[in-house]
DNA sequence: TAACGTAGAGAACGCACGTTCTCCCGTCAA
DNA sequence: TTGACGGGAGAACGTGCGTTCTCTACGTTA
């Protein structure tokens, strides 16, 4: 097995022990063992296990906006894809292994501890809300939008964790639909 | 020193240890330390450290409740009760130590391993919420503005423990003001 | 065949920590 | 005074786990 098949094993593990039972209740042995990557590897490719934890966060960031993004891509009115965002946390949501926000819970675990885990989740956090200012830029919506959806949709996540369910995205969803509605008539696009 | 004395000195040691650093990361002789209780009395009072984290949740609800309907006590107009939460989110938000939502934090910490905590942080969102849908019911509003106004309350949380600072309380507080329509709700009332 | 390098399995190590136990002291009843 | 008892200090115990080390097997090269 060549070192960066081991690296995509290793990560693929981190990631489905580390989102579904947290950080600290997974051992490196456990991460062995759902791998098939022998501790030796692992240590070759991670000095320590601070490093795995933000490599895990790191890559799954890169594909999570990306899903983000393609599902936002399938709609054409600018409005319509501010409210794709919602609806595509609402099929997050609801998928069987849902336990909530990953850096939310990541931060909760190890914001305190971590320089570095508290680096990746401001990082994945603003890279977010930056993607919703440009999603209401290009609807010719008032900057100070995005505070709003953003807030709605970090809500939604951190509810829907917690409580489990989908409903909060549909909540956030009409919600932000009410906001964008009484932005609507500002005739200054990209006002940032 | 009596054993309400020593239990109370335990939980103000918790409380302080716990928010601040974590829980995993706060071992039970850093609360002996702290609070001057011995290890021994620790254990007679909580038979085990989850038992402590339980009643160390259970006790900031009460406290936190209280503050909050103190503060919104403070406001005649319902509308602007409403808002007043919001204006208690930002003062919250500018404590020097300050660090997020004690229930986010542990529920992303202890969710996934702890039945117990678990609960403690679902019935607390759960009364925050329904404690918003009765300022929303004493306003004559609909009540499926609760949800959004909670999800925004949510975010403000989460976004300003990853973040720090006491912006999206600010920013929370007038998407809510938009939600709740234009009544006489337009400024800051009070202190500003 | 012999020497060598690499990799995996898993034991070993060191430490942290939750929990329990031991020892000792001060208090109070008789 | 004596003995029982409650409580404090902290050692001890057991376990889990991050990290490193040892042993063995195997492929490669001369």
């Amino acid at each position: 097995m060549d070192s960066a098949t081991a690296r995509e094993q290793a990560l693929d593990a981190a990631e489905k022990l580390f989102y579904g039972r947290g950080v600290q209740s997974v051992g490196m042995d456990d991460l062995r063992g759902a791998s098939g990557v022998s501790l030796k590897r692992l240590y070759q490719l991670f000095p320590a296990k601070e490093q795995l934890v933000e490599a895990y966060l790191e890559r799954r960031d890169v594909r999570w906006r990306g899903l983000l993004a393609e599902a936002v891509a399938r709609r054409e009115d600018p409005r319509e894809r501010i409210l794709a965002v919602f609806d595509w946390l609402a099929e997050w949501f609801g998928e069987p292994d849902f336990r909530g926000c990953a850096w939310i819970n990541a931060y909760g675990e190890l914001g305190a501890t971590s320089e570095r885990v508290a680096r990746q989740v401001r990082a994945h956090k603003r890279a977010f809300r930056e993607y919703l200012g440009g999603l209401v830029a290009d609807a010719g919506l008032p900057d100070a939008l995005t505070g709003p959806l953003f807030l709605l949709a970090e809500g939604a996540m951190v509810t829907a964790g917690i409580s489990g369910g989908a409903a909060p995205a549909a909540e956030a969803r009409e919600a932000a639909r009410l906001l964008l509605g009484r932005g609507r008539s500002s005739g200054r696009a990209g006002a940032g």
